[in-house]
DNA sequence: CTGAAAGCGCTTACAG
DNA sequence: CTGAAAGCGCTTACAG
């Protein structure tokens, strides 16, 4: 059996306050007293057990943080920057995963509270906004990503600013017959859509919905099958717009295998600043956004919701940068088609 | 405030008892009782309490995962597996970071114990053996990935005949100057090298200590700064293994800015099948096996453990496979040099 | 099938 | 600076 706080007790001849002072040094305690009772620590291996501290104290140290896929590496890179901020304030983390489905994510808001977690840090996909807006009992939340709504705290990119850059740089190389690449049924994408637009209309090109090509999901494979058959009836783009980084991959995946050489016979650009990015042939020309400030940025707003339910809410947009790399580049011919 | 089982019990006029067996299930309840207690629990937004019935059972329902380092597609992957497998048992999970340091990694180990946790998946990289040896105070704990311990139960992929297999591949294809890539200072780069000798070994093929090249560390970062130094100062090989499928997605990278190509001037493969691979220009040849299998196999264990930590200790080698795509092709001049 | 009581291990007022 | 007592919310023997 493990060592309770009363056996620490016992053996070092204190009380029960005592242990708890030295362990959590809430109250100062005279140093005889607490090498006595570290020294009965020691003995009887005693660790503390956190289900009982979270029951008293109303608070498990534990945040949720859930994400639509787990598997890609956007998420990896965002799950390490959580997991290790949250680290340094002592707060642990657990995964949950949203599986891009809208039902998931309403339960893990309403059931949330049932869970161990002081607070939920939930990137929604297909949440129905309606169902936000109205589900007033929200655990300690903040929502990241792009989602519309007004009821919580907020950290986000300004996706329709990052992409009209993203597609103007594009246009600025003189491209342009400019097609768009993602899965159309999010609000993600209606962002960047809109972003793509307003650049379209900023350099006066006409919209041409051949050019906007919906993507079975938002992973490689997609972008290499959507690409793919996108080709066998229609011509090559100048550029590609992807919305995001792991869809241009495969987007190159597919143009690599059907002998299309990327940037000399079409510009393809991504969204994100994966890791990976940087490594893809070509190197992948993207938004990026600070990663690590993003995530400490995030903590420190549910924390300050988790200590004050009643705060006012806050939304932070949080800064973006093109990053230029091989994959975009004038056309070869600069034409005018 | 949140309603409790007593609030509840009282808006429904029965006992604590009966609502918690609505709750739960164990005792069965009469349908009017059950109706009664469920109309109050619906009308008071009652939430069980984790940490209550944690404390109570001894049992959080949360395990720990805890790699070197998240923001991998490899660790990403290994993360998606386990939360949906654990999902399915109504397990949580945790995410821990060991950061790649041997501290970190006993830390844990030791301190698990305090977490809110039943359980614990590690993958150490570090750890010392001997300090796992000795570490007699286990918590209920699952080994995933390359170490050598003999203490808890441990699943893994056979790397040493996994890296032959993958080197036999190459040679087979007409390489003789086969160099291997990789961090150097782990149980996984040692059964890896193992492997690639073991290989050489049966093709005849003398080890030559300038065709193994140390990576700084095991991403696209370090495999791409390796092969560009390494070719200050070498001729290029006739095919690289590289320890891990980032590793390769790094060198491919550096070997493309160079203008070497892959496959027609070098194959290179890589380990771990991320699901990236397949979309690298070219396609990644590299070792697979089942990553949804591996992580039931490794929960069936630590549910094992869990319930009976005097149980023998298991260990599962886990199926591999190699899969051939366009990184390794046989060389253009099948020549002996 | 249901109720009253005890206790999981911790921490925090409340006294001294 | 320290001690004795109460209680966080749950579930489980123990009775009925």
């Amino acid at each position: 059996m493990r060592a309770t706080v009363k056996d620490v007790a016992r053996l070092a001849q204190v009380s029960p306050k005592t242990v708890s002072n030295v362990v959590n040094g809430t109250t100062p305690v005279s140093d005889a007293m607490r090498i006595r009772v570290e020294a009965a620590m020691l003995e009887l291996e005693y660790v503390p057990n956190l289900s009982a501290r979270a029951l008293r104290n109303g608070r498990s140290g534990l945040i949720a943080l859930a994400l639509p896929d787990l598997s890609t590496p956007y998420s990896a890179e965002m799950a390490h920057h959580f997991v290790v901020a949250a680290g340094a304030r002592g707060l642990g983390v657990q995964m949950e995963e949203t599986a891009i489905s809208g039902e998931r994510e309403l339960q893990l808001i309403s059931k949330a509270r049932a869970h161990l977690i002081d607070g939920l840090i939930l990137n929604p996909v297909l949440l129905p906004s309606v169902s936000v807006q109205a589900g007033a009992r929200l655990p300690p939340t903040v929502f990241i990503g792009e989602v519309d709504q007004r009821v919580g705290d907020h950290v986000w990119v300004d996706n329709v600013a990052a992409t009209q850059e993203l597609t103007l740089h594009l246009v600025g190389l003189g491209h342009r017959r400019i097609a768009i690449m993602g899965s159309m049924r999010s609000e993600t994408s209606r962002l960047r859509m809109k972003g793509y637009r307003a650049a379209l209309r900023i350099a006066r090109i006409a919209r041409d919905r051949r050019l906007e090509i919906a993507n079975p999901d938002w992973f490689p494979a997609g972008g290499a099958q959507a690409m793919t058959s996108y080709l066998i009836e229609h011509p090559l783009p100048d550029a590609i717009v992807c919305m995001t980084d792991s869809i241009a991959i495969g987007a190159i995946s597919a143009l690599w295998s059907l002998g299309h050489r990327v940037p000399e016979d079409v510009s393809v650009v991504g969204y994100d600043n994966i890791n990976n990015g940087a490594f893809a042939v070509p190197p992948l020309t993207t938004i990026d956004f600070d990663k690590p400030t993003y995530a400490t940025t995030v903590l420190d707003l549910l924390e300050a919701r988790i200590a004050d339910p009643e705060r006012p809410v806050e939304r932070v947009t949080m800064p973006h940068r093109l990053v230029v790399r091989q994959s975009s580049a004038p056309p070869r011919t600069a034409a005018v088609r």
